[in-house]
DNA sequence: CATTGCTTGACAATACTTAGACATGGAGTT
DNA sequence: AACTCCATGTCTAAGTATTGTCAAGCAATG
């Protein structure tokens, strides 16, 4: 956005408080008081605030709301209130702290094999953070360490079991709330090719979509190409969604990702996911898929699909 | 679609009227006033669109409709004025956004008496955004506004029990996921006191609570102030939280709360919060009880506890 | 001829503006 | 504890600006 944009007066008293989260009364207050801005005038000598005005106003409220004296912070230049307002953010609180307390809590349930426990911390940390939060900072750390830990052997398959059962119980928990999410969102086939048994990252994936909006229909692991090509057609999907996260891909791998790939409506999109579509990149270009790296990318992709209709 | 037929001219009015959603009378004071198009006129001087002005009133509409004052668009060439839109969807931010569309679909579901579609939009709002703002951005605002429907009379007392069932059941079904929440966090009671029948303020307020860490035991409504007494003491809190909607604060519900502010141990501190406690704020500061406006008061209220330990 | 549209002028409802007053709650002081 | 002072949010009142709506009288359309 070009400066002369940026500044340029635009919003009305009603809008910007709208925008900034104040009433026009604190509003008209503050520029009296204490000249926090100085929005340009209509012909009829009512307010007109700029872009830059609105950020201001919005880190002013911020930072206001926070318990900073409005009188003070109204003499502060815009690049030093951005940088308050990134510094508070961080010394607060909050849900960074939180997340990383749930995840340890998890981990902790999991090494006492205490099923019921690690269940209620992953239920309350998805409640608590909302689902985007919980599968960026909960549920994938979570499942990382259980990995790790397993890797490395300090726990054994029991362990791995059990948050396994437990994971999947949870997450099938939460895609069942979106259940009938109704006709609104653009429709999505997530499964796990065959001999991928590891479900996780496909549901993962599934709820991520859901809390998008997305209308999921989630197959489950370990799936024949033919079927899922059957299921995408049938329901008409714009996209289908694969995880891979073992075996390694091999020619098999690829001569059904080929299949399922060219069987496709054009307009579908094929996502490959998960360590091994990452590993393979460069191998797995030729099926015309797109590999996303992470959660975040994949939401990112799942965004651009849905703007383009 | 060629320029020369997008500019030529060709709608009535009406035809425009129809198709941007404004009213011939608008059109034309719009035009008089500020030219925000200059339409072409047929032989007998009657105004003929062309679907380029067709687009631009409908942009102008859409803005204006949003809180932009005509008079300053009316300058603005279609370009920016499409930009504008586009940048509208973004500004007027995403989480605000999907939690009024939260709002919006569960008064629609409480309209049409659908208590299942209402429960899964509850649902579907507590997980996606987190129990703080599900609370903040949605709970309190549907309440409200079934409140104010039904005291102006477009819902009915179908209505609004149908609403307090389903509103009680997800409030329960969240604080229960709290339920066991061990040792970590301090101890509060949270009920209405006798004849206080409306019990969703102390539902939100419990809820809201124990999403901040705190050990909460929702005793209900229309609680004896011997029962909250002794629950308190039994339990060994360090607040205890009253919801005062209804009916007005009178001698009996005073004395009630004078017997409790002086049973209680000095240490514990009694919140009092509900529109009826905010209208009585200057009776009620006789009793030592802090009254609490709103649910953001009351979690700051908590949060001062909680650090004073 | 009935319907629709044109122009001009007026009116009313919102929304906005300024100046000032008031209430509250915290910080200091006595 | 009682007191004042100050910072700040909220409200009022009276005037102005903006904008939607309407009416009257005439013209065009079909």
């Amino acid at each position: 956005m070009s400066t002369s944009t940026a500044s340029a007066p635009r919003h009305s008293v009603r809008l910007t408080a709208l925008r900034t989260g104040l009433t026009p009364h604190i509003l008209r207050a503050w520029e009296r008081r204490y000249q926090v801005v100085t929005p340009a005038r209509s012909d009829g000598g009512q307010r007109l605030y700029s872009d830059l005005d609105v950020e201001r106003l919005r880190l002013l409220r911020g930072l206001s709301d926070r318990g900073h004296n409005i009188g003070t912070l109204a003499k502060i230049p815009l690049a030093d209130l951005e940088r308050m307002a990134r510094e508070e953010e961080v010394a607060s609180d909050g849900a960074g702290v939180r997340a990383h307390d749930f995840s340890s809590a998890a981990l902790d349930a999991a090494r006492r094999l205490d099923g019921a426990e690690l269940q209620r911390v992953l239920e309350r940390a998805a409640v608590t953070l909302g689902v985007p939060a919980f599968l960026d900072e909960v549920a994938s750390a979570a499942l990382r360490n259980i990995g790790q830990g397993w890797s490395e052997g300090t726990l054994s398959v029991a362990h791995e079991h059990l948050a396994t059962v437990v994971f999947r119980r949870v997450l099938g928990w939460i895609l069942q709330l979106y259940g009938a999410n109704g006709v609104g969102g653009s429709r999505l086939v997530v499964a796990t090719p065959p001999r991928q048994t590891h479900e996780f990252g496909a549901l993962l994936a599934a709820v991520a979509a859901a809390a998008e909006g997305w209308d999921v229909r989630y197959l489950g692991a370990d799936l024949p190409i033919p079927e899922i090509l059957s299921s995408a057609r049938q329901i008409g999907v714009s996209a289908v969604a694969l995880s891979i996260v073992y075996p390694e891909v091999d020619a098999t791998l690829m001569a059904d990702l080929q299949t399922l790939s060219s069987g496709l409506d054009p307009s579908a999109k094929l996502m490959l996911g998960g360590a091994a579509a990452s590993a393979a990149r460069e191998r797995l270009n030729a099926t015309g898929a797109e590999i996303v790296d992470s959660l975040g990318d994949f939401r990112a992709s799942l965004h651009r699909l849905q703007q383009r209709i």
